[in-house]
Order: C-alpha cells, then sequence, then structure tokens
RNA sequence: GCGCUCGUAGCUCAAUCGGAUAGAGCACCGGCCUUCUAAGCCGGGGGUUGCAGGUUCGAUUCCUGCCGAGCGCGCCA
C-alpha cells in the first residue's frame, strides 16, 4: 500500500515540474526515495510523508505551502479517501475503507504468507550465528544469540531473502585438544588412576559422561598409569588460580604468591596435550578426540532444536584444512602483496585496510592461526555468493570486526558484502540479585537450564525482545513467577481467546460461514475494529522495516500492541452477536488477528497456543 | 591510553535510515466479572532523553568535548 502512495506523489512532484512551479531537482528518482511513514495518532490519518518538508529548500517554498501544492495534484485515487496538508508540512493520506476492509480478506487468503514478501528472484543471503566451540553445553550467553538469529533468519526469509542458516563449527584448535585431554584424563578417574587434573581442563560433569561412554566402548584399552602421564610435565598453576582476582592482597604485599606458584597452566597443558598424543598414538587419541568432538556436537545441535534453532548447514573448521581453502586463501593474499613475513612468521597486512595492527596468519612454527581460518570461511561464504553473508558475534567479539573487513577487501571484495552484527550481553537476574555467568561458579549457566525453568517460550521472548545492540536485564522472576506480567503470556492469550471463541461458537452449534462473514466486512466500522484492521495492514510493512533494521525486537512490540488491540476489542464489545452478517464479519477479523498473530509469534520462534 | 556498544519515567525497555504532544510493561493509586477465558479492560500520577555545545525548518536520533556503564586491544581460540 505504501508503494501506491509513494507512485502517488511521486507522480505529483511530476506534475508540478512539467508546469515548472517546480525546480526538476525535486524529482526523486526510485519513487521508494520518498518516505511514508504512519501517522502518530489515527485521527490524523493512515500515512503521512514528510516530503514537502525535505523538499522545501530545494524547491525555495515554505514546507505547508510545498504540501499543499502537492495535495492538490495528488490524483484521486480509489484507495484513498482523504489526502490533508498539515502543521508544518506534513501531508496525511487517509485510506478509502473498502481499502481497509480488503485488509482482512488478504489476511485470511494469504494465511500463514500474510506479510511475506515473495520476489521472483530471492537474494542469497547467509546467517552465521551461535558457533560456540563445541567444548562444553551451550550458556546463557549463547542463548541470545542463538534467539537472536534464529529469529533475525526467520524474519529475512519473510522479507524475502533467500536465507541460508550457518553453524561454524571449531573443531580444530586448541580448545578441542583441551576437551580431548580433559575427557581423556577423567576416563583415567574412571579406570582407577588417580592423575591431577590440569587448571584450564574442563571441569563440567558432560567431561565424565564422555569419558564414561568411551569407557564402555572400549574399556581400558586407553589406560596409561599416572606416572606415564604425568611425569617431567612443565609445572601446572594452582587450580584455583584467578590471573585477575581483586582480593586485598597485591603482587607488592604479597610476594609470595608467585613463589606458591611457579606453574604456567597453558604450557603445563599444551605439554600435557603432546603427552596424550604419544601415549594414545594416532589413532587412540582421534578416538577420543572424535566421541568428545560429536557428543558435544549432539549435545548442542539437540539443545537448539529444543530450543527451535535449527541450522541449514553445520560448516566445519577442519574441511577448510583439508580442501586446501586455507591455502588457496593465504597464497591469494600473497599474490595480492598482503602478506608479509616477520619474526619468521606471516602477517597480513591489515592496517592498508584500516585495522589497528597487522595479523598473524602462520605462526613460526608453520601453523596456521584461526585467523587464517576465517579468512578462509570468509572467502568461502562470499565464493557460494551470499550478499551479504551476515555474522552474528556476542559483544565482546567485536575487535574482529576490522580484521574481518580487512580481509574480505585484501580478498578483492566490497567489505559491505559481510555484515556484521553483534548482540550485547544479556545478564540474568534473580529476585533483583544478578546472577554470575562465569563457568567456574556453576551457578547458573547452561542454555538448557534456563529453557527448563522459564520456558522455550519465555526464553525466546524474553532474548528477542529489546534491540540487540542493548545491554539487558533478564529477570527470572518475572520470565518465570509472575507469569501475569509476562508479555509473551499476554500475546499469546490473545490467540488462545480467538480460538475460545470459535470453540464456543461451535458448541453452541452455530456455524462460523467465512464467506458470509466476507460479504459484510463493511460493518465493522467501530473504533476497535479499525484499530485491528490497521494493525494487520501494518504487518508487512513492519516485516519489511524489522529485516532492514536486523531488528526482530520490533516484531516484538508490535504483537503486543496488536494483543493489546485485540484485548481492548474483546472487552469492549461482545463478538458473538445475534445478528449473522455482523457476528461472522467480526469472526473474519478475529481469524485474520489470530493469523497476524501466529504469523509473528512463528518468526519470534514461539508458539501459538490454542488454549491456556 | 586507544577502540567498540551504550546512557530515555522509581525499575526493565520502545520510539519506523532526523519528524507532529517522547511511548509501553512492571511497580503505585482508583474503577470494571449473574453475559464470549479478569492470564483481561478502563482511568490516574510519574520526564530538562547523562552534562555542555554544534549542525537545521525540526535532534532521543547526526557531529565535537566531558561524565558514567559494559566489552575489547596476543604468533589464544
Amino acid at each position: 500500500m505504501k508503494d501506491v502512495i509513494q507512485e502517488l506523489l511521486g507522480q505529483a512532484l511530476h506534475q508540478l515540474v512539467k508546469k515548472d512551479y517546480l525546480p526538476k531537482e525535486v524529482i526523486k528518482e526510485p519513487a521508494e526515495e520518498i518516505e511514508i511513514s504512519n501517522c502518530p495518532d489515527p485521527k490524523m490519518g493512515d500515512y503521512a510523508s514528510n516530503i514537502a518538508m525535505k523538499l522545501a529548500k530545494t524547491a525555495g517554498l515554505p514546507p505547508m505551502q510545498l504540501a499543499e501544492m502537492l495535495v492538490e495534484h495528488t490524483s484521486r485515487s480509489r484507495h484513498i479517501a482523504d489526502i490533508t496538508a498539515d502543521k508544518p508540512g506534513f501531508i496525511n493520506i487517509k485510506l478509502a475503507d473498502s481499502c481497509l476492509f480488503k485488509i482482512i480478506i488478504d489476511v485470511l487468503e494469504d494465511g500463514d504468507l500474510y506479510g511475506y514478501r515473495q520476489p521472483e528472484e530471492r537474494q542469497r543471503i547467509c546467517v552465521e550465528f551461535v558457533s560456540a566451540n563445541p567444548t562444553g553445553p551451550l550458556h546463557v550467553g549463547h542463548g541470545r544469540g542463538a534467539a537472536y538469529g534464529a529469529s533475525l533468519s526467520a524474519l529475512l526469509d519473510a522479507a524475502g531473502f533467500d536465507v541460508h542458516r550457518e553453524y561454524y563449527v571449531n573443531d580444530h584448535g586448541r580448545q578441542m585438544d583441551i576437551l580431548a585431554v580433559s575427557v581423556w584424563l577423567r576416563y583415567l578417574e574412571l579406570c582407577g588412576e588417580s592423575v591431577n587434573f590440569p587448571a584450564s581442563g574442563y571441569r563440567g560433569d558432560y567431561v565424565y559422561d564422555i569419558a564414561r561412554l568411551i569407557r564402555n566402548e572400549h574399556g581400558d584399552h586407553l589406560r596409561h598409569n599416572k606416572f606415564e602421564v604425568s611425569d617431567n610435565l612443565p609445572p601446572d598453576a594452582k587450580p584455583d588460580a584467578k590471573p585477575d582476582a581483586k582480593s586485598g592482597a597485591d603482587a607488592d604485599t604479597a610476594d609470595g604468591a608467585a613463589e606458591d606458584d611457579p606453574g604456567d597452566k597453558e604450557k603445563h597443558i599444551d605439554a600435557l596435550i603432546q603427552r596424550a598424543r604419544e601415549l594414545l598414538g594416532k589413532d587412540g587419541f582421534r578416538i577420543v578426540f572424535k566421541t568428545a568432538l560429536h557428543a558435544m556436537l549432539d549435545n548442542i545441535r539437540t539443545d537448539l532444536a529444543e530450543f527451535g534453532v535449527e541450522f541449514d548447514e553445520w560448516f566445519d573448521e577442519h574441511k577448510l584444512d583439508k580442501s586446501g581453502a586455507i591455502d588457496r586463501t593465504l597464497q591469494q593474499l600473497r599474490d595480492a602483496g598482503h602478506v608479509y613475513e616477520k619474526d619468521g612468521a606471516q602477517w597480513f597486512r591489515a592496517t592498508t585496510f584500516g585495522d589497528s595492527q597487522d595479523r598473524v596468519v602462520v605462526r613460526d612454527n608453520g601453523r596456521t592461526t584461526y585467523f587464517a581460518s576465517d579468512i578462509a570461511y570468509l572467502e568461502s561464504k562470499l565464493l557460494r555468493g551470499y550478499k551479504p553473508a551476515i555474522y552474528v558475534f556476542g559483544a565482546d567479539h567485536h575487535g574482529y570486526i576490522p580484521r574481518l573487513k580487512a580481509a574480505a577487501e585484501g580478498l578483492g571484495h566490497d567489505p559491505d558484502d559481510i555484515e556484521i552484527l553483534l548482540v550485547q550481553f544479556a545478564n540474568l537476574y534473580r529476585a533483583g540479585v544478578r546472577l554470575s555467568m562465569s563457568t567456574r561458579s556453576g551457578e547458573f549457566t547452561e542454555l538448557r537450564q534456563l529453557r527448563e525453568e522459564v520456558g522455550n517460550d519465555v526464553a525466546r521472548y524474553y532474548y528477542i525482545m529489546r534491540s540487540h545492540n542493548q545491554h539487558m536485564d533478564f529477570d527470572l522472576e518475572q520470565a518465570k513467577e509472575n507469569d501475569l506480567d509476562n508479555p509473551i503470556y499476554y500475546i499469546q492469550y490473545a490467540h488462545a481467546r480467538i480460538a475460545s471463541l470459535f470453540r464456543k461458537l461451535e458448541d453452541e452449534g452455530v456455524r462460523y460461514n467465512q464467506a458470509i462473514g466476507i460479504d459484510s466486512v463493511k460493518l465493522l466500522t467501530n473504533d476497535y475494529e479499525q484499530q485491528l484492521i490497521r494493525g494487520l495492514l501494518q504487518f508487512p510493512e513492519l516485516i519489511q522495516i524489522a529485516a532492514e533494521k536486523r531488528s526482530p525486537h520490533m516484531l516484538a512490540h508490535f504483537s503486543h500492541e496488536l494483543a493489546r488491540k485485540l484485548h481492548t476489542y474483546y472487552n469492549a464489545e461482545r463478538i458473538l452477536v445475534d445478528d449473522e452478517n455482523l457476528r461472522n464479519a467480526r469472526m473474519c477479523l478475529l481469524a485474520a488477528t489470530a493469523q497476524v498473530l501466529r504469523n509473528a509469534l512463528r518468526i519470534m520462534g514461539c508458539s501459538a497456543p490454542e488454549q491456556m
């Protein structure tokens, strides 16, 4: 509908230019350049344009006068009931009733696809999100990225993009080796060996679960005694050592602390990994490694699936190495002259493209860095034709943006072809007390726990109801215990309420006749009904705006608003009246409202219950 | 020190790439169930949009500086 109005105003501008009332500079080339917004107050009209104020300067006319001229020259359309120039220079447009009523029919006809744009050719884009290292279960911090990424993907799909959802599996790095060693040590523990557990090992119970799995499968075949395992290793740090502990004792007052704890936990764990490889051999280590990896991926996959988050592809990092993609991409950068050697390592000259420093891609020991994989992965995405390739990162990764953009540019791409969205942290509160999210405290960390405590719908909604670049407080008390105040229940209740009316009708043996209803929609003239219809009208436009702004939280607000309109209507008017025409017309409106609520809830990843 | 994201009602947050009187929820106060789900509705109080400047017809939005919060600045992943 907006495009119709843009078109009409565009034509009016052309006419005024043709008559020499206005200079030709005022012509906005694509009509879409003409901004159309919703009126803040429905009494003013349905749509508003600020075009007269925008062009006042180039036209050399006061905004109000220009607005009036435009109104005069806008050709009469059957869609428009009224068009006026108002106060500072806005042009307000009121839609014809017939136009509004038709919305109900549109919704009923389009059904699950109402609000969805379906262009002939869909632009292919990729959304990569979560991508947590498979070294442990997902924690609540990943939850927001998961909920945001999934809803954003659904939103972009609705807006007409061909969306590819991708999870990048870091199955190649040192962290995975540490997990494997952690599992192996727990396995040895189960075998009866009393080995020390390293400070930087993974301590969660899930590590024992995997160890148990291996022992069931392979018995004691991978057992080595504790002396073989720990002899001649560099000393470990204390298990509880916190590098940046801010306790009262500072280095200068308690210099004994350093001597008590001379170990380097990083050197220790690296040596331990090496030892494990030696003792287990290539095959033995692989058994532990693969079992751990698969167990964790299963865990994560199941967790996400239960959360309603699905991916089209799980992209394994190691494939980039195996296929030679990393080498090829690095060679490409070398050929372009963006790589140099220093201190035995190879550096990507990221500073040429605005990064604050150059970045190592090949270490002096010959191994490629994590960033080298990132570059190859980036190239893979762009070669596959995604435009843009969207990354959803936690806010703590914002430092990666300049180097990734630099890499894209170094490979000869437009840096705008990759788009990096940051999701800010969510703080969990219980009864006003902030819960620690560190793994060490073990207080409340797993996404699974959160889902079990508050439910999937609540978790999904709470995660996305705030703008992704806004820090957010997630209060478990409000989310769970006080469900009267929970916005997601409020929305779902509106949907259930409508379903309940249809049930009621059936119980009373009265048939709902949609044909009669559609013929009678013109009876829906009271304020409440008009408000609801306008809500339905706004939905497709909201999808487009929210998608452009990568802001699924706008759907949360929209849904709440639509639910409020429904509840208000329900309280003010009796829906199931005796008059057959009016009753069926109202039921049509409610059916359409339920449909829009369903569509919005689906994009947000929440269910639309028939009863509550 | 440098950089990124922010700062809006008592609390949690909106505000459609700069628009009309800055809006919701929670909390607080007062009304509405013999009738379709009261998990609801209606009404009320509550604001110098962190501070100071600047840009223009118009600023919560854009620019500069300051104050404050969170997070980053490795041949770690």
